[in-house]
RNA sequence: GUUCCUGUCGUCUAGAGGCCUAGGACAUCGCCCUUUCACGGCGAAGACACGGGUUCGACUCCCGUCGGGAAUGCCA
């Protein structure tokens, strides 16, 4: 059995597609669970779109995922490492032009000089399904060769079967599959530029990087004729192919920007835990268990098999990806939620204790309140020094007769109570107070207590809540919510 | 147009001919817990796209229709 070769090859065009995170989260957990390796190519032949920006944002958004490689480029430099590198394809030009140039010697590609012109011209007059005819097909080679000499501009084109041939394979995820080879025509594999077409370079880097197993999204289905008669051509044998299906938007549409956020970046951004996006990415196409969901990266890893993969394509779900982040959240240890909280109230302008018993008593009130860390800016203002407004049910709260009298005599047994903060008992003991000494009970003293304390009618228990306030702020906070009742 | 892939609750899915009175999860609704709101617990509602075969028996296999997606590019 040789050893198991996969590999994850996104184009370095923005930031890394949730679609692309499950493609490359599968071959890694793929080759994790055969002890096979994990290789990052960059496939950048596209020079109007490809930047250097973009390959930075993809390398950190793997590694955010935690999505670890063997051989590829490395996450600082960005320089290729591993032992069948170049791995940036705009570094392997030398190759697929010897490689192309090997089709022409032994006649299975020609240079081809049809301007877009041309083949705009012929497109007027073609039937639908018709593929370009290039004139030059069957011209000699030496000729052609004194024309590109001259500096005239041409591809270099495939030349496909005269004869209607059947390629077959069988795909990890779907079975067998078979296409007629006159699906396509004469295809270009090195463009005017001498940048090399996606499906020659891929068969080239997948044979040439040893690759075993190519688990790639559906949509690449099709290309796969044509990789298996470059295949054919260099007389290479293709891999096993895998092809997953896509994931959707709300609306059945192939996921895009116009559903909402669509790049991990954006979900690290929003508050969301990798580990949380990975488990829900993980099942979207793939399940381990009839009865589990949550699942560790290292569990998922031993339960992977292809053909667990589902052939038919999901829908996005915002909402139950929300759900699990929060799972993730209720798990995550202190160190780990202030870590995802910090960004978002320093960005709110936020202000709170660094003190750390303080910080655990925080995390502990508010994790089982929210979904995303950004959740956490809302949960913690109350708590620090700053002006915020009554909502509707807070201001009516404010507005019962003895709300006045309420606040007024918690108002002043705070300020009688010793400097420091107030601990969960004594809380108790003082809204007892209030209690007996304004005759007030109920909705009537917890409400108005409330509002005076966090501003909200609606939040966690009180009695967690004042311990992590100091003196100072509940006397002021009462102080706005005498000035509205 | 042609070719290829695909079709189980609103959504993600379990289901490899009898285990299915189709199971779980998110969302929804109800109840419980709770001096509020969450969390949590319990429960309800909710699906095999349709039509033909094959079979003693079909969600499962075959064919067709319909729906969705892809390819037919000097994008990947």
């Amino acid at each position: 059995m040789p050893e198991v070769r996969v590999r994850f090859a996104p184009s370095p065009t923005g930031y890394l597609h949730v679609g692309g995170a499950r493609t490359a989260l599968f071959n890694y957990l793929f080759a994790k669970k055969n002890k096979g390796k994990f290789i990052l190519r960059v496939e950048d032949t596209d020079l109007e779109r490809s930047t250097e920006e973009s390959l930075r944002m993809q390398v950190e958004d793997l590694k955010w995922l935690g999505l670890f490689w063997h051989e590829g480029v490395d996450s600082e430099t960005l320089e290729s490492f591993g032992e069948y590198g170049p791995y940036r394809q705009s570094e392997r030009l030398d190759i697929y032009k010897e490689h192309a140039l090997r089709l022409i010697s032994s006649g299975q590609a020609y240079y081809c000089f049809l301007t877009d012109d041309d083949i705009e011209e012929q497109r007027k007059t073609m039937e639908k399904g018709q593929h370009i005819t290039s004139p030059f097909r069957e011209m000699d080679p030496k000729e052609a060769l004194k024309r590109v000499d001259n500096g005239d501009a041409a591809v270099i084109r495939f030349k496909t079967s005269k004869q209607v041939k059947t390629y077959a394979m069988t795909d990890l995820v779907r079975g067998h599959v078979s296409f007629q080879s006159d699906l396509v025509g004469d295809f270009v594999i090195l463009r005017s530029n001498g940048m090399p077409v996606y499906n020659f370079c891929c068969a080239i880097d997948d044979a040439l990087m040893k690759i075993t197993h190519v688990l790639r999204a559906e949509e690449h289905l099709n290309n796969s004729l044509r990789q298996l008669m470059v295949y054919e051509a260099f007389d290479y044998t293709p891999p096993q192919f895998g092809h997953m299906s896509l994931i959707l938007g709300s609306d059945k549409q192939k996921l895009s920007k116009r559903h909402g956020a669509t790049s991990c970046h954006e979900y690290k951004v929003n508050g969301y835990l990798p580990e949380a996006l990975v488990n829900f990415i993980a099942l979207l196409g793939w399940s381990g268990s009839a009865d589990q969901e949550i699942f560790e990266v290292e569990e998922i890893a031993e339960n992977f098999h292809v053909e667990k993969l589902t052939p038919s394509a999901a829908v996005f779900d915002e909402t139950k990806l929300k759900w699990m982040n929060s799972v993730y959240i209720k798990k995550a240890d202190t160190e780990v939620f202030w870590k995802g909280v910090l960004p978002h109230i320093k960005e709110a302008g936020i202000v709170i204790p660094e003190d750390d018993h303080w910080r655990f008593m925080v995390q502990k009130v508010f994790k089982p309140r929210m979904e995303t860390f950004k959740d956490a800016v809302e949960l913690m203002r109350p708590l620090s020094d700053v002006e915020f407004i009554y909502d509707e049910k807070a201001l009516e709260a404010l507005g019962w007769d003895s709300s006045k009298t309420v606040i007024d005599k918690w108002a002043e047994l705070v300020s009688s109570h010793a400097d420091g903060y107030i601990s969960e008992e004594q809380f108790d003991e003082l809204q007892n107070e209030v209690k007996t000494q304004c005759g007030v009970k109920g909705k009537n003293l917890f409400m108005p207590l409330r509002v005076a304390i966090i501003g909200q009618a609606h939040g966690a228990d009180l009695k967690l809540i004042v311990p992590l306030m100091s003196k100072e702020l509940l006397l002021k906070r009462a102080g706005w919510a005498l000035g509205k009742a």
